[in-house]
DNA sequence: ATGCGGCCGTACAGTACTGTACGGAGAGGG
DNA sequence: CCCTCTCCGTACAGTACTGTACGGCCGCAT
């Protein structure tokens, strides 16, 4: 990691500034870290971009990208709707240590800021959307389906949540797999009771 | 909330500190701006405490201590371990708009700090022991048990960050109960027969 | 009344940032 | 060979804090 004596690019910042988001939240993208990190000095970044408001929405654009581009990625290869929801749940669930969702909780943590939130929001609308309609294709009608949805994201949230803050009381290692089975289980089973907008 | 021209306590200072953090995370947290808030100086605060940890600390000993009288007073009025969980649920659910989430979350946020993670710490698990408790009131054995809390706490801590950063894409409102019910249909479901004697 | 101690305001130093102005190096074209 | 345009370092100003030093007010006990 050794800072070539290289010019720098827009990306160099941004990259380096998603990093430091994943590390100490959306405070610790300030510049002048930044600079030392780089090797280099805030004359630089000044001239890449306008304000270090321009390099938190260069930060976000590039995690939205990347995002949107890792879950495409991994989840073409899955077929069937209810592996695909094992595969999802499962990598996520897996996924709660690394820098991924530290980015991710960051995010969340900073949703005051009005460039997160649009971006958090656009991300959880397609989430949301594609977990949806893979309960759809199990026979879930549309409200349903939906419900299903938020209450298998918020579950992925929550532990992404307790993973970070309180490490010694979450799942992990090897029950991993078998906790995400049962929350499969448990959200993909038909429920006794009647789905939103049924006969009450 | 005119700000009397009386004399500040600590405890002033501590609760303007435990309102600041729900509105404005642990940066928020500042001595200059809460002297402001209150109608007094620094001058007054560096007398009551030593440093800016400390007033940290002493609004977490705060919530903390807040926190826990409240659930205890929440639950102690209903029985039965399912219409505990119910109460519990719904309520929790239903508080993820008010100022007790933000301050929740804030904490979730600020968990890179060491006092921070400590109080963290201490009231997750003793929510999770609690919720435990219920499932295995319900019939559930020790791992089970467990295991359902960790589900229906992640759940929790999901739906507060959905409705905190997303509140458009959380169910709120009148389908808020039915949600709620929902869930606890799904995670009691298949228990093994309720046990008579409460559990051990 | 007087003096003492709890409480607070003011003033000063120190720190960690964001922006701005400007100057200078260095590569590539004329 | 020199000139220009890109890129970056340096230096200065401004802001928002945390701590510290100290002086003064005000009520209460003697």
């Amino acid at each position: 990691m050794a800072a070539e004596k290289r010019q720098l690019t827009a990306h160099d910042w941004a990259s380096a500034a998603l990093a430091a988001l994943g590390r100490g939240g959306a405070a610790a993208v300030a510049v002048e870290p930044l600079a030392k990190v780089l090797g280099a000095t805030r004359g630089s970044f000044y001239w890449h971009f306008s304000s270090r408001g321009d390099l938190v929405r260069a930060a976000l654009a590039l995690w939205e990208r990347r995002e949107t581009e890792d879950v495409i990625a991994w989840v073409e290869a899955v077929e069937g709707p209810r592996e695909r929801l094992r595969t999802l749940l499962l990598g996520a669930l897996q996924k709660t240590s690394g820098p991924a969702a530290d980015v991710e909780l960051a995010l969340q943590a900073s949703v005051d800021d009005a460039d997160v939130a649009e971006a958090l929001e656009r991300v959880t609308v397609r989430r949301l959307d594609y977990l949806a309609a893979q309960f759809a294709a199990l026979g879930h009608d549309t409200d349903a389906a939906r419900e299903r949805a938020v209450m298998a994201y918020s579950a992925f949230l929550g532990h992404a949540q307790l993973v970070h803050a309180t490490p010694s009381l979450a799942p992990s290692g090897s029950g991993l797999a078998g906790y995400a089975d049962r929350w499969i289980a448990l959200l993909v089973e038909d429920a006794p009771v009647p789905a939103v907008g049924g006969a009450r």
